[in-house]
RNA sequence: GGUGAGGUGGCAGAGCGGUUAUGCGUGGGCCUGCAGAGCCUAUACAAGGGGGUUCGACUCCCUCCCUCACCUCCA
């Protein structure tokens, strides 16, 4: 059954707006400047736009997600410069990292990344047609946007034209019209760089997504998204172009993820204060990370620290225990009361994620479905009979929610239950160190065994660094 | 200075004008040969300060204080 509804916040009209879910859904979600590593602020942001689209293609909606990689880009060349490598090899070395990374924390891949430096002509066709409206002009340096050519100027990070000028930190640069006119094409003669009706140079940063969005998704699509601090400028340089060029509303929905604060502060490289993804992911491993950021609503700030990553590394073991629990459960018995939470926990999970994709909510609702399935199991009350109807839906949980329980085998299974049984006949002798011995000798391959009453049932632990 | 977001119990974190959020932690217990895991149970005068509106406010309004973000590149 498709959504019925969704609804987000959208930071242009200030108000959560209702998404009509029975076309196609479109994402364009402003991706990474490919210039360095990735760290735990990006996976945020991408996580959450990552569940988003599981969430809308688990309801069979379906989504195009487009995600940009800026690959031209002052930072870019800066670095290239400092290592004696082209700006090529930087951006080619860094996407490579982000898909290590982010197909390590078990993020969908797009529709499509397309990646500035090839969409140059797009580009340059977007600022023609500017430049012929005259909302754009060709200065010494560059060609850039008159702002106070678009009206809306400012409607979207809510600022005041005047007062940015007043607040502006910036040195005025004498060779613009105005000091708030923004680069579409800078002028140079260093690499990377490309012809121009203007002259050699290369792109400012904010056409390339204009360009990319509207050529992949049209000029009028659902849900543009990224960080809350591109709220300002890119975002509402975005708009100014967009809009001045298609003269109609750009995106229907902005949606912004909060930063990931460290000690409250903003983790950012300038800061000094990252954790890049690959080193939580080295001590955590992807499903830990996922739980802590989804563990806030997607809007607010998210305060990164190892005790919250080593809470959910708990609930992490809760969600193992009851999924091999539900994976070895035999038997029959009534399944009306599990059906009744079930269809419960279900709903509550998606009305929250419909709700302004209230992911902390969802996953209330999906550690409740856990924990009374783990009630049920230590009651010796869990059955093959609630085991199959359950497993779906939570498999549906896991599957929105990109959580990964590694695959076993049948014929680690098969040796599993061999051991187990070697185990229960030495501990019915009570030869309790050989069992014991036995127990440490499975642990070693990752197994942990749970005796039950009657049984001993087992899990496959996912290993993680930090879990001492 | 301007703009925006926010201040909830030891920590994390939702919703809601009147009913227990929830989780982690902590105390006690059960289970076990032991251990782990799990379960049960208890626990929090919770709402930044001060005013108001209301029969009733954590939830609405005003005010003060504080934090963060953006106003430069930034997810």
């Amino acid at each position: 059954m498709k959504l019925a509804k969704l609804k987000i916040f959208d930071t242009l009209s200030n108000s959560e707006k209702e998404l009509d879910t029975s076309k196609k859904i479109r994402i364009y979600l402003c991706g990474v400047t490919v210039y360095d590593e990735a760290h735990i602020g990006h996976a945020r942001t991408i996580i959450v736009f990552d569940v988003l689209r599981r969430f809308l293609e688990s309801k069979k909606n379906t989504v195009e997600f487009i995600q940009n990689f800026t690959d031209v880009d002052d930072k870019i060349i800066e670095r290239a410069k400092k290592e004696g490598a082209t700006a090529y090899d930087i951006s080619v070395r860094y996407i490579e990292e982000y898909f290590r990374d982010f197909d390590a924390l078990n993020v969908k891949r797009a529709t499509r990344y397309p990646q500035a430096t090839e969409h140059i002509k797009d580009m340059i066709s977007l600022i023609e047609s500017l430049v012929k409206k005259k909302i754009a002009y060709v200065s010494k340096n560059g060609v850039y946007f008159a702002v106070s050519k678009f009206a809306d100027y400012g409607k979207l990070s809510k600022k005041k034209i005047d007062e940015l000028i007043s607040g502006s930190r910036v040195d005025i640069d004498e060779t613009k019209n105005d000091p708030l006119d923004f680069a579409l094409w800078k002028f140079s003669d260093e690499a990377p760089l490309w012809d121009s009706p203007w002259g050699k140079g290369r792109p400012g940063w904010h056409i390339e997504c204009s360009a990319m969005s509207i050529k992949y998704l049209g000029e009028n699509f659902e849900i543009h998204g990224g960080g809350r601090d591109l709220i300002f400028p890119h975002h509402e340089n975005e708009i100014a172009q967009s809009e001045s060029f298609t003269s109609k509303p750009f995106a229907k929905i902005w949606m912004h993820v909060g930063m990931v604060t460290i000690n409250g502060e903003k983790m950012s490289k300038s800061l000094g204060n990252i954790r890049s993804v690959q080193h939580v992911l080295q001590g955590y491993g992807p499903n830990i990370i996922r739980l802590f950021c989804l563990s806030g609503h997607y809007s607010k700030p998210i305060d990164y620290s190892e005790d919250l990553l080593k809470e959910n590394i708990i609930k992490w073991r809760q969600v193992e225990t009851c999924y091999y629990e539900l994976l070895l459960a035999e038997g029959k018995n009534e399944t009306n009361t599990i059906q009744e939470i079930i269809s419960q926990c279900k709903t509550e999970f998606d009305v929250a994620l419909s709700n302004d994709f209230n992911t902390s909510l969802a996953l209330t609702a999906f550690f409740k479905l856990v924990k009374e399935l783990n009630r049920l199991a230590a009651d010796e009350l869990l059955s093959k009979s609630i085991a199959d109807i359950v497993l779906p839906e939570l498999e549906r949980m896991f599957l929105v929610l990109g959580l990964v329980i590694p695959k076993i085998t049948k014929d680690e299974i098969d040796s599993i239950n061999e051991l187990i049984k070697k185990r229960e006949s030495l501990r019915q002798q009570k030869k309790y160190q050989d069992a014991d011995k036995l127990r440490e000798q499975i642990a070693k391959s990752g197994i942990e065994l749970i005796d039950h009453k009657n049984r001993t049932a087992w899990m496959k632990k996912e290993k993680i660094a930090s879990d001492t």
